[in-house]
This record gives structure tokens, sequence and C-alpha cells, in this order.
DNA sequence: GCAAGTGATTTAATCGTTTAGAAAAAAATA
DNA sequence: TATTTTTTTCTAAACGATTAAATCACTTGC
């Protein structure tokens, strides 16, 4: 039966138990000693450090961040805030964040923002008195004693009043909100809005129709005022029965190309403002029988996944998200560290991509006609 | 100047610092009366609680989650340790993950597999000694303190063996190991690989092609035994110059696809064990001059959000991932709270997609020839 | 009216670390 | 060698909660 012995036990098991007294004990010093030799904190003799350490690896002892974290009053945890997990940015932003935090000593706490109901039921009592969401948010993240916190997200739910409150660490990621009070990296999104604008100006496109997001959300905002700068700067007008309210959803960009294609006069060239909208125009469009991008162009906005396998594959404009969230998870670690004080507004570019849905207008009006 | 007095002055600023100490003074009972009320752990005199409450209520507090846990030994944290956060099926799952957490007082503390490089600077002294990434898994889960821990991922890493010394909850999401030591969460590859070519045998096709994820991989083996079954339950046999290697990308299903159709009697049919392969292996039909599924069927793996994109929208399967999430976090919860012993391997049912990216073979084989 | 019983409240120990400050040891100086 | 200085090590008090066990304040029964 001996030679059946488990061959696992030479393995040390970290019995997860084991506490720095134990380790001080079997390594004859104190805990304090034992502390230092851990952290690096002090000056320990040779010899001493070397009984800790062996001691440490004979116990298979792992130090309790819990209970440090509670004695030196910092959980080295960063608290990122999210709608919805699933939601189209966010994976790619949290997958920058966690680039960037891999490099330090800081660990991600994921909190989606549904998960508050969780905590009303821990803390009922408290919490019928009141006012439920923000203080909810605040029992999360005060609770749980992140340094820092990252939101990213919409911005659209009404937590700008709690987020103002937070006397912690915050960066807004993605979006930004009106009132600047807090860190926030984003994206460019007037200006890369202009330039692809721009773009079917070059290829001499004059009569370009919209399909805009959400009409009242803050991206689809800053996407028409840039798409408005370009027109202007331009000297051309954009005529508004061809901009059409989509919702970010394909159908609406399917209904509102119906919507285009009625029109007496078509467009020669549709900007939607997301690229699900964007399939649903060029269905619409292929639908109708005629072609992307020889009797129409699209462009469309995010550059996701799918864009690359459309017939043909779509022109459309690229955010850096994993830039994004490293550069979130940037500030946020320096403002932890305290070098990086006050309100910042970082933004980083964006890039159209051109590929194989946008081409020169033909048929259409002279350009020499025009201004 | 009385006239500028900021207006925010009336809320509370939850200003972290205050403890149930000075709750406990505020209201005029000791700490052990606040935390009763607080945890409605023991009866306390309606009155009292009042007063209790008013406090809490008036000082801002927010219980320390920090101290909590050192104190009870237990964090109600579930460590998520994820391969690549933004890899195709992990949002889904993390996201089913976190819908059933919500219900519960539980918080996610998620771990990309990157991150383990952190606990190396922090903890060198400690590490250099140590088998490293086994150790550093354990020293994060281990460290962080964290109730139970679901892995979502592959499996193909060899961390088999840590998971296997962790004494804590453990359940694999997605995929599942050879030694079956612990809970498991998956999907019934096998057998809906099985019905998928049991589809193409229905719509009269003989001749069908696979093509393969990486061969080494769990699921690429599953699956092909689950086709296997699948031919020889009908009594077909499966030609093996019809099936090639790719790598689930997309670029791998296009070259395959080319190569198949290089044969000299073409398959009528297609699998290919992803939607990206897939998506490769139509453009190859494609440019070759073939239509889909008027010449050759093809089916996909995955139900990608751009399946239904496609021209013809693509027939797959759909794995309920979010299922899985839910499934896997009632599991790791069960398994805390002591109902649910042992191991168990529980298997989520996937569905097939019909859409039309397959159809009925026309100039193939009689079908009453065959048996 | 008093002992016993019941229920509310408080006292104080505890969880596992870190870290001032005290003490001890070692090294430097006179 | 005796003293001072420097360095290493240890003691013990935090950090902010929870919770046995002790205490206190009432009832109740006899």
């Amino acid at each position: 039966m001996i030679a059946m012995k488990k061959i696992t036990d030479k393995i040390v098991k970290p019995s997860s138990s084991v506490t720095i007294k134990e380790v001080a004990k079997l390594a004859g010093v104190s805990t304090a000693t034992v502390s230092y030799v851990i952290n690096n904190t002090k000056n320990v003799a040779p010899e001493k450090r070397q009984r800790v350490l062996d001691a440490i690896e004979q116990s298979g002892y792992t130090p309790n961040l819990v209970a440090k974290s509670l004695r030196v009053k910092k959980t080295n945890t960063i608290g990122v805030l999210v709608e919805d997990i699933m939601g189209y940015p966010v994976p790619a932003i949290i997958n920058g964040i966690s680039e960037r935090v891999e490099k330090s000593d800081y660990r991600i706490l994921l909190n989606d923002l549904r998960m508050l109901e969780s905590l009303f039921n821990q803390y009922d009592q408290i919490m019928q008195q009141k006012n439920k969401i923000n203080e909810a948010i605040s029992l999360l993240l005060f609770g749980a004693r992140v340094d820092a916190i990252i939101y990213v997200g919409m911005f659209d739910r009404n937590i700008t009043g709690i987020l103002n409150e937070i006397n912690k660490p915050l960066v807004i990621a993605y979006s930004t909100s009106d009132d600047k009070n807090f860190h926030s990296v984003t994206y460019d999104n007037e200006n890369i809005s202009a330039e692809a604008v721009r773009h079917l100006f070059d290829l001499g496109h004059r009569r370009i129709a919209v399909i805009t997001g959400l009409a009242h959300t803050s991206p689809a905002r800053m996407r028409m005022r840039g798409i408005q700068r370009a027109f202007s700067e331009a000297g051309i007008v954009l005529d508004s029965a061809l901009v059409k309210n989509g919702d970010w959803e394909y159908a609406s960009g399917y209904s509102c190309m119906i919507e285009l294609l009625s029109e007496d006069t078509l467009p020669t060239a549709v900007f939607a403002m997301n690229d699900l909208m964007a399939v649903g125009a060029m269905d619409a469009i292929g639908n109708a029988g005629l072609r992307v991008p020889e009797d129409i162009s699209v462009i469309g906005f995010d550059n996701r996944e799918f864009a690359v396998y459309l017939h043909p594959k779509l022109t459309t404009i690229e955010i850096d998200l994993k830039g994004i969230g490293q550069l979130a998870a940037e500030t946020a670690l320096n403002t932890i560290l305290g070098v990086d004080k006050g309100e910042s507004s970082l933004i980083i570019p964006s890039r159209l991509i051109q590929r194989k849905t946008t081409a020169r207008v033909v048929t259409a009006v002279k350009e020499s006609a025009l201004p």
C-alpha cells in the first residue's frame, strides 16, 4: 500500500489558515520581522531573512490581503463600474484596463451596476431610509473600500450626483459628462465624425444622409455636431430631410434607409452613427435593388468585428477602446499615487478605416458647380 | 456672500472614515448594539434601533466590508478567473455570472490571468523560491481570500494542477477537463455536433466536409467525436479526405475551403467548427463562383452576433452562454453554503439555429441508393 | 418580597496584518 | 574598557468590524 501513497504529498497545499504568527514562531523571530522581509520594508540580517523565507516556504504561508488592507487602509483594488458587461464597448475597455493594471500591484473589482440589488438585501435596514441608488453605489464603493473607481459606460443614467460626491479618484472612461468635475478619457467623437464626412466630400458626395443614434444621447449629439461642422466648414448645406433618427439598432438602420429611399432625390452616401445601423442600411439598399457603393456609399462607426465580414467590407471608424482602458487605468493609478492631481480630460484619437463601402460618386451633380 | 453658500451642504458625504464606534457614541449605545441593528442579528429595543438608524443616517456611515471580512473570515466575493476578458465566450458568461450573483450578497473579483505579473512585483521575495504560475494563482486566490472561484476558459493552460490544490469551492465554466475533480458546467458539445450533422443528413447531404478547430484542443476533439458518432449511427462513412484542420480563425476557414474545392468531387456541405471559419469558408465558396447554399451548404458554431448579418444568414449552433454563467454562479453559491457538496458536471443544452446557409441537396447522389 | 428566569445591552476578545516606539545588539568612538 | 551611535529586533497598539460571555434590567412565580 505504501506504493500508492499519493504523489501529491510533496506539494505544499496553501492551507489558507497559516498566519504570519506561525511563520514567526517557525522561524524563531517576531511577526514584525516576518512582515519586514515580506514587504522588504526594513533591513533584516541575512541569516534571519533566510530562516523566514524557509519558514514561509515550508508552511505554505500566503499573506492575507484582507487583513493587510484593513491595517493600511488601502485595498489595492480599483473598482470598475459598468452598466452592462456584455454591451459593445465594455469588454474591450476592460481589457485595456486590465492590461494596464496587471503591471501594477492592483486588482480589479468588477461591478455590474445591476449588482446593486444585492446590497439592498444585505443592508435593508439602512437602505430603507436612503435615497436608494446613490447610497447603494456609495455603499458598494465605500464598503469595499476600493482605492479608485473607473466608470465605463454611457453616462445616461442619473448617477452624476453620487459620482460627484465620491471623494476618491474617479475616472470616466469612454463617455464624458457635461460637467467636467472628474478625470475622463474619451475619444474624439466630434472630430472623427467631421473627418468621416470630409472623406465623403472628397469622393464627391454632396447629398449625404445621416442615420443618427438615439437623438438625446451624448454620443449622438457630439457626432452630429462634428457632421454639421464639416458641412459648414465646407460651405455645403446639410439637407435636414436627409437626417433620420435611429436608435443604434440594426432595425432602425434598415427602416431609416427605407425612408430615405422613398425621397424624390436619393442621397449618394449615408453616414450611419454605428455599424449596426450601417448594416441595416446596407441591407435596405440591397433589397431595393441598389448597390453599395456604386449607387450609394455607406460609412459606419465602431469598426465592430463583423465589419470586415460584410460584402462589401464596411468603411467605418475605429475607436481605440483598449487604449481608452489603458489610459483610464493609468490615470486612476496616477491619481492614487498623487502624481496626477485635479481633473483632466484626455482624448484618444480615432481613425477612419477606408474599406469598400465608400466610393467616388459617379452620376451625381457636377463638382464644379458647387462651392 | 451668504447667498453663495454651496447648495450641496445638505448632502451627506460619506466621508468613509466614520466607523461603527462613532455611530455608537452618537446613538448612545455600544458598538455591539449598532452591529446588531445593521445585521439584524439580535433583538434590540425599538427606540434604540431608531436612534441607531438615525445616527447612521446623520453620520453617513458605511460599513467597512474589509473589516467585516477579516472578522468573519468570509469575503462574500467570488473570484472569476478568465484567460482573456475580450475573448469570445467570456463576456457573455461573465454576464450570466453577474446576473446570478447580483441576487445574492456577493461580489465579483475579476482576474484576468495576465494579471499575475502584478503579484510577482509585490511579493518577489517569496516568489523567487516558488513554482511561479501555480503559486501566483494561489497567492491571488488565497491572498484575496475569495469564497469561491469560477474559472472561465479553455482550460488549455497547464493550471489543472493548482486548481486541484485549491481547497475552496471551484467551478469550471464553459470547458471541462478530463479529470473531473471539480464542479463544471458546460454545454453538450458532442451531442449538438451530432445533431448538426444529422440536420445535414436530413437534407440529403452525404459528402460532408469538416473544418476543425485546433485539433488538439478539447472542444475540437469533442465536436469531432459527435460528428463521428452521427456518421456511424447513420451508417455513413466519413471521408477523411474531407476533414481539414483549421485553427478557429477566419483565414484558416478560407484556406481549408480552398483545399476542399480543389478535390475531385466537391462536398455538398461543410461543417465549420466555429462561425469565424464558417465565414471564411463561405467567402472561399463565393470567390470560387459557387453559391451558398445552392451548391454547398454551410453550418457554423457559436451563433456569433454577425451570423445574422451575413448573406445568406448563417445556420449555426447557439450555446447558452449566459445560462452557463448563471448556473456556474448558482453552483458556486450553493457550494459555499454547503448545500451542494461534492463534484458535479452540469450540461446546458445548446440548440441548432436553422437559417439560410443550409438547404436540401439537389444534384447529389440518390438518397434511395444509400443505407 | 425575593429568587429565578428572561431578554436586552455591554464588555472585551478576536480576525491577521503593519508599524511606531522600546529594547537589544552590534559597531564605532573615545 | 566604557560610552555613544547605529542597526536590528521585538513589543504591543492599532485597523473596524463581530460575537461569546458577562452584566444589567425587567418580569414572573411562589
